[in-house]
DNA sequence: GGTAATAACATGTCATAACAAGTTAGAAAA
DNA sequence: TTTTCTAACTTGTTATGACATGTTATTACC
């Protein structure tokens, strides 16, 4: 494990990087059984300890699940986003070992509408950039992301790799740091453009995620529509329960 | 928190019980040395693995971490950066002008499937009680609330008026500071049940929302699934952009 | 007093083994 | 043919044991 001669990994670490490899690649199929610890005993030549340490880190991570007398089955992937910081969704998904990418539809100035003008604080005869993308988790679509941007940053966007992801971009090489974000979560229908992008029928419930996003200086920079498919997206945070609210009549749910 | 027959836990989650109520007592401050694996074995006379498996399972919940020939510590208390609390359905409806109100479809006790098990932390010979409710905006329904809660919180309230909010009931009137929730959000379908209840077509996308709040002694007391009219319902919440990940080459979206 | 070596301590990895509890396929009985 | 029972299979828990690796205290030497 010291610098050269390929680093010693723990052979449950080993096992498990190579399940998840073939479940990410889609040996297994959602809900498909798994060898059994016994098959992966010998088939490793491990040890059931070393099986099962493998498997558990597997579980923890989501890609399978285990029921007593029955067996290991292959997850079905879903894309958990946690919202404790503004994360992007492709650092979200790749630390999790899944593959994204982001493909470019279109980028365009356009005439901004009145709810982009007031959200990017600009005039209609300001000019916007749009930018519409499809994004891909494992090689299938999962979100159709449609950005507005005021022009003093879009205008650098047509030069620019857009499948790739748009924060660091605008972290990183127009120097605009990024600060807070405001962010609302609907359930809708999946309209016929959004439904023939993400490959599903027109209606089927999508995840209507709207982000403004504001540099640190409480500008915003950044103005986005995200269509999750919502049979393959889930939000996930944390919240504590204020106790001065407990004084109130209000309050829970 | 168990009154009667305390069912039977694995030595592994007794420990581990142990431990994490010390440590939330206080009785390890953050960075504080914990006992040595060994010290555990002697004290619980357990063998070590059954000492390593609790230790584990506290430190994926974030209680403690350890250190190869150092030892284990206790963590800093998660100072839990909510984004944003999660306001009160009724209150935030209410402070808009909203007039809400819940009908209790059924409350009765059951047998808990595995999940609910697992969320509650009870065995299925525990029962539960599960409460269903419609919940009305305006004379509309907006929602359809199936909450678990386990014997010891649920019994009471088969005498209580369920046509309000349960958490300030629970805190009121039962003495339960409420402490931490988990929350996940998904776009959903709506099935057959939930569409008539909330008078929509089958299929059309509803907010499904699993919640698990705890007490402030972090123990399971309510687990719930919210299905809202995905047309009449909207999560709004603030996150911030942390610096550090500024220094990566991922991020953003 | 400072430095190096060694021993003791502590966690990390892995093996073998056994019993508990849940599931299912196949055999036997009705 | 259907139902019941049992053996085989499968995961869950726990024990004992040994070696690897990292840290720290102690001892020996200069």
């Amino acid at each position: 494990m010291k610098d050269n001669a390929m680093p010693h990994q723990p052979l449950y670490l080993q096992i498990k990087d190579t399940l998840k490899k073939q479940i990410l690649e889609g040996k297994y199929a959602p809900y498909q059984k798994m060898p059994s610890e016994s098959e992966l005993m010998n088939s490793f030549s491990v040890s059931r300890i070393t099986v099962r340490q493998a498997l558990r880190d597997l579980h923890r991570e989501g890609l399978i699940f285990t029921t007593q007398g029955k067996g290991t089955f292959a997850s079905k992937p879903k894309a958990m986003q946690e919202v404790q910081h503004l994360e992007g969704f492709e650092e979200a998904m790749n630390s999790k070992g899944y593959e994204t990418s982001a493909q470019l539809v279109s980028i365009r100035e356009i005439m901004p509408n009145k709810d982009v003008q007031d959200k990017l604080n600009i005039h209609a005869r300001d000019g916007a950039v749009e930018v519409i993308r499809v994004r891909y988790l494992n090689r299938e679509p999962i979100s159709v992301d449609t950005s507005f941007f005021p022009m003093q940053v879009g205008r650098h966007l047509f030069s620019r790799d857009l499948g790739r992801d748009i924060f660091p971009l605008l972290e990183n090489e127009l120097n605009i740091p990024l600060g807070r974000a405001d962010i609302s979560l609907e359930a809708r229908p999946a309209d016929a453009n959004i439904a023939k992008l993400l490959q599903m029928e027109t209606g089927e419930p999508i995840m209507w995620v709207q982000r403004l996003t504001h540099d640190i200086h409480s500008n915003p920079v950044d103005y986005e529509y995200l269509a999750f498919r919502g049979d393959s997206y889930k939000y996930h945070f944390h919240v504590e329960r204020e106790r001065t609210r407990t004084s109130g009549k209000q309050g829970g749910q």
